[in-house]
DNA sequence: CATCCAAGCGGACTGTTGGTCCGCTTAATT
DNA sequence: AATTAAGCGGACCAACAGTCCGCTTGGATG
């Protein structure tokens, strides 16, 4: 394919917004981030944000992708627990810390990413990459239960609006053992 | 206190609104209402509809208020399973049930609604009272788990696209079937 | 029935935002 | 140095939530 290298302005500026965008996430909140803020704070057109990355959601999504690099890798080809090599239940424990992990250092991106994605929430690739995962744990833990629609069921645990409702008052403890308790009743034990 | 009663005029444009709202929600999709067309659809100028509904989220609110108004009065004065009397269990499966009915036949608006309370979705009053009557009964029936949490992520079940998309393949029986296993699984049995 | 007035009305108007367009600039290749 | 297509930026557009204010009217009062 004609895949010509990315230009060196053109790296420059996608690096640029992408820092921009994260930056106004953790100051403002999720919402109140418009993309003409983006662009002027990473210094750039507005036209040149929409070329990169086609639309809001197409920003939102390049960004989570971008945090979610590392546990992508951890859960192929990594070590145990987050890697092949122990029993699902471990494996999907692990998995979710992880996650929990991600959500809570990312608070404003995952909602932002949350309400952007709210009509295709189901083609956004990380969320897909996510889901598929759960659902063949689930599947080999519990064959009897619906697998794909229970891993839909457990993502929604971190729906940005859930985990800053729950860690406000209980913080991340209580997160990450509420989700732990309700993983292990869920696989039976 | 000075309640003075609703004016004739003024109920007969509510009540204009709210079918107006519906009728787009089913012809259009979730998106593509704009209050411009419910106004118009209506026959009443823009200035009525946010006169009595206050904004976007208080008219999906309260059309989702009226809808879920039969449900309320089932489980708090009705006959079992829906109201007292069986175990928290039952009580629950048909809850759920209900909930499933609910949203099968008014999808168009629970998306609606999920996207306009999207900021503040754990106020909205129809929400509220389901979250905690799920949470009573996850709380009798499983005493060991997060209640409040579990009722959240549960609920979530009945998210406008996760019902579309399972009930686009598998129908009507799957979501039913699926809720029913997962909640068994949840409560142990 | 005539009068009155506050509740109600409607639609023009505003501010914000996601997204488009197109003439200009520049990185990279020869 | 010349060439050219990839890239740029910001004016522009359309859509929409929400506001405002001068006009209308339901219904209460005498």
């Amino acid at each position: 394919m004609g895949d010509r290298p990315e230009r060196a302005d053109a790296t420059r500026n996608r690096l640029a917004i992408l820092r921009a965008t994260e930056e106004l996430l953790e100051r403002h909140g999720a919402d109140h981030v418009s993309l003409d803020q983006v662009a002027a704070a990473a210094g750039v057109g507005k036209g040149t944000v929409f070329r990169r990355f086609g639309s809001r959601t197409g920003l939102f999504q390049e960004l989570l992708a971008d945090r979610a690099v590392l546990i992508g890798e951890a859960i192929t080809t990594g070590p145990p627990p987050l890697g092949p090599g122990v029993p699902p239940k471990e494996r999907l424990i692990a998995f979710l810390d992880a996650l929990a992990d991600l959500a809570l250092r990312n608070l404003a991106l995952i909602s932002a990413h949350d309400r952007a994605c709210a009509d295709d929430k189901y083609q956004d690739p990380t969320y897909l990459r996510w889901h598929s995962h759960v659902t063949g744990l689930i599947a080999e833990a519990r064959p009897d239960l619906d697998a794909e629609f229970v891993a839909h069921t457990l993502l929604a645990c971190f729906d940005g609006d859930l985990v800053r409702h729950v860690t406000a008052n209980g913080g991340r403890t209580r997160l990450t053992h509420s989700i732990h308790d309700l993983t292990l009743a869920l696989l039976g034990q």
